[in-house]
DNA sequence: CTATGGCCCTGGTTGC
DNA sequence: TGCAACCAGGGCCATA
């Protein structure tokens, strides 16, 4: 399930391969999985054919790649999808192929293909794209980026403030803060010691402070080793899986000792989403134990 | 505003 | 061994 982290890492490991390169061809096998225009596959394939890739970007889980005449394809992989530049073992799973190839035809080849190709893979069909030319319509729903310079703890204690819900549903709302997924919400609440159900306007300042260092710090570190490939939906567009599964302290360890305390991992369900927290470390009840959960 | 539940999907797991 | 029921998961929508 491709959260920040691992949207951050096929954005990075994309760049060099899109940047400057112009679409060519465009199949779709299953016209579900073009948002907009909503299932029409040959408004599409019109509007992409002979645009050329300015940019590849991040914002919250979202791909976006703006095109050369100020459209955008913005590329929400929900569950299981994956952008691959390689074709992956199976055709099963493959929506759609962006064929690529320099903008100028005669660029030096130095063993670089003439055409290359951008595989859309998603197996659960959760996944969609959007062809729009006003994107910032669409990024502009998400929260502030957690990674930004400008959020600090003082914009999460707004976020939380006069919030009467539970903690990590809230931290799941994109528009509230955008990129958090199941895992890094979960590995997040841990690192700060924090109960998932706690509500959100109850925070002390010092434990709105661990949440943040403690959010930017699991995306960061998960970022540094290219994300968590958990039940192997998540590949890089080279075919890599990524390594912060091994970092995991909660998510998907129920019954394992916790690495704090040794308690074993326990797995509630909060918000109607499976949850995983070391019941010692995180109190639902004030407490010392929390106290001590700061991030690490 | 908040909570809950259904829906979209597939494939893996569980139960019989 | 076969097969049906069930479930996870992100986001959106309807309902309470």
């Amino acid at each position: 399930m491709p959260e920040l982290p691992e949207v951050e890492t096929i954005v990075r490991d994309l760049r060099p391969h899109l940047e400057g390169r112009m679409i060519v061809d465009v199949r779709v096998n299953w016209p579900r999985a073009i948002a907009e225009p909503a299932e029409d596959v040959e408004r599409f394939r019109a509007g992409v054919l002979g645009r050329r890739i300015v940019r590849v970007r991040r914002r919250g889980k979202l791909v976006w790649l703006c095109l050369d005449d100020g459209q955008s394809l913005v590329i929400h992989l929900r569950m299981s999808g994956r952008l691959v530049l390689l074709p992956a073992g199976s055709d099963r799973h493959l929506r759609v192929t962006f064929a690529l190839a320099y903008a100028n035809a005669w660029t030096p080849d130095r063993g670089e293909p003439e055409c290359s190709y951008l595989y859309f893979h998603d197996q659960r069909k959760f996944g969609r794209i959007w062809l729009t030319r006003d994107a910032a319509r669409m990024l502009d729903l998400l929260g502030p980026e957690p990674l930004a310079e400008s959020f600090d703890s003082g914009e999460l204690a707004a976020l939380l403030a006069k919030r009467r819900g539970a903690l990590k549903p809230l931290l799941l709302n994109q528009r509230v803060i955008a990129g958090l997924g199941n895992i890094y919400a979960d590995e997040a609440l841990f690192r700060a010691g924090l109960h998932p159900q706690r509500t959100a306007d109850t925070l002390s300042e010092e434990e709105v402070v661990r949440l943040h260092s403690a959010i930017q710090a699991v995306l960061q570190h998960a970022i540094s080793l290219h994300g968590t490939t958990f039940d192997g939906l998540f590949v890089r567009p080279g075919g890599e899986e990524g390594r912060h599964q091994e970092g995991l302290r909660v998510y998907g360890q129920a019954g394992i000792p916790c690495t704090r305390c040794g308690t074993p991992i326990e797995r509630i369900v909060v918000g109607g989403r499976g949850t995983h927290i070391c019941p010692r470390c995180q109190p639902l009840t004030k407490g010392k134990a929390g106290k001590q959960g700061a991030c690490r």
